[in-house]
DNA sequence: AGGTTATGGTCTACACCGTAGAAGTGTCAA
DNA sequence: TTGACACTTCTACGGTGTAGACCATAACCT
């Protein structure tokens, strides 16, 4: 069945022993089913434990601290983005990117802000960074703003689901449109004239606009003559 | 059972009691400075009211419970932002509100994400989103992008606060850098080229960029033809 | 003045939390 | 057999937010 049978043993003498017992990989799944279900505020490792049919503390012992269990949790979240291999096209790639970031904070709502926390540490991440700055590149951008942009649009993509997850970027509620009604008309007119469309904000079409407008942006920068990151770094 | 203005008489004098005793706005403010150097972590009922010489349950009986409390933190950390008037150049307005929550991410950089979990509620901000709104206007948005792209660009700036005070926006560390170093050239070229714009990463400069990008973004879009916030809202 | 009442403040208690540290328990290498 | 070691559990500590009962006081009404 191997033909790395030495090099095996190897790895066994190494390591020593096999790891046996309880599956750590399913007690994680069980504490991102968990998370993802219940949010922060429903997750505990004693409540991990009670569920998993364990003591709180074979918790702790395979994953250091609930903050690791945490990390890995986020991790395990961004694995489930699939990016399609890079365009010729720089700015239909990074569309694809806000997209995926979109659809992620949709499908685990209550874990989301976690990737504000624990960012770019896995090879699931690097693989949909170097899409980004691959199309910063792309763009025509020096060194020191694709760097720099690359970043913001990950805080830009970032924010954006991280908003929609807190409810900023749904539709007003009519009791929240009234109170925008008793605003005074001198001091917020833009305001008031929003909130019919704030009451059926369709929150993919913004996200849509925005991420266009932003892309355009850097393509209008980038063709600037030469335009560099501003002052010299610390 | 009583005429309504017996009523109100009624509730007059109810009202018409003194507040005594404790101070609640210094208590307030104590909260503040706690969270404000400490961090959320480092910041309870307890310690407040240690710190005040007051019981915990005092702290609750003012404020209802932590939650509030934390609102109102976050309120006031938003108070702190002045703009200058609104002015002809909506562009410039934009970037005025921009650095204006990028100061305030520096200014109370262990707060800041409070202003992600409660949004919009206060008088404070209703005076800077009247700014953005006003010039999503002024750029020319259908109303149905203004009210998104306006929303955007406060996910936007938030985000890249939230970025900067989470550390996502600092300039890499020799160690982070070997780690990037170590990644597979050939699936990651544009990651490792920029390795060195990210060693001396200014987050000012880069900051500034994106934003100017996404406000260049906007007046592009605002001149498309027909640009309409894409299919009907729900 | 005396009684009533609303309010401010405290105390105690409850049900949680993360986790350090000690104490089994079973399995393997020597 | 004998350690050694990974795994699991138990107990305990010092924290958390807050519900509910309780007391003190100041302002009202009669």
């Amino acid at each position: 069945m191997l033909g790395r049978a030495s090099e095996f043993i190897m790895a066994a003498k190494i390591r020593a022993r096999a790891p046996r017992g309880l599956d750590k990989n399913a007690l994680l799944d069980a504490a991102f089913n968990m998370l993802a279900a219940q949010g922060e505020a429903g997750f505990s490792v004693r409540k991990l434990g009670a569920k998993a049919g364990i003591d709180p503390m074979t918790v702790l012992h395979h994953f250091g601290s609930k903050n690791e269990l945490l990390r890995l949790i986020a991790d395990r979240a961004l694995t489930t983005i699939t990016l399609p291999p890079p365009s010729d096209d720089w700015q239909n790639d990074l569309r694809v990117v806000a997209v995926a970031y979109r659809d992620l904070a949709h499908r685990y709502p209550r874990l989301f802000h976690l990737h504000f926390r624990f960012h770019a540490t896995g090879p699931a991440d690097h693989e949909t960074s170097e899409v980004v700055y691959r199309a910063m590149r792309r763009a025509g951008l020096v060194d020191a703003d694709a760097a720099g942009v690359g970043l913001a649009f990950y805080a830009f993509v970032l924010g954006c689901g991280l908003a929609e997850t807190e409810g900023l970027l749904q539709p007003l509620t009519e009791e929240e449109a009234v109170e925008l009604q008793a605003l005074d008309p001198a001091s917020c007119p833009a305001t008031r004239a929003l909130i019919p469309a704030f009451k059926t904000l369709n929150s993919s079409a913004a996200y849509a606009v925005a991420v266009d407008a932003f892309i355009a942006g850097i393509a209008v920068q980038s063709q600037l003559p030469v335009k560099s990151a501003g002052p010299m770094p610390a």
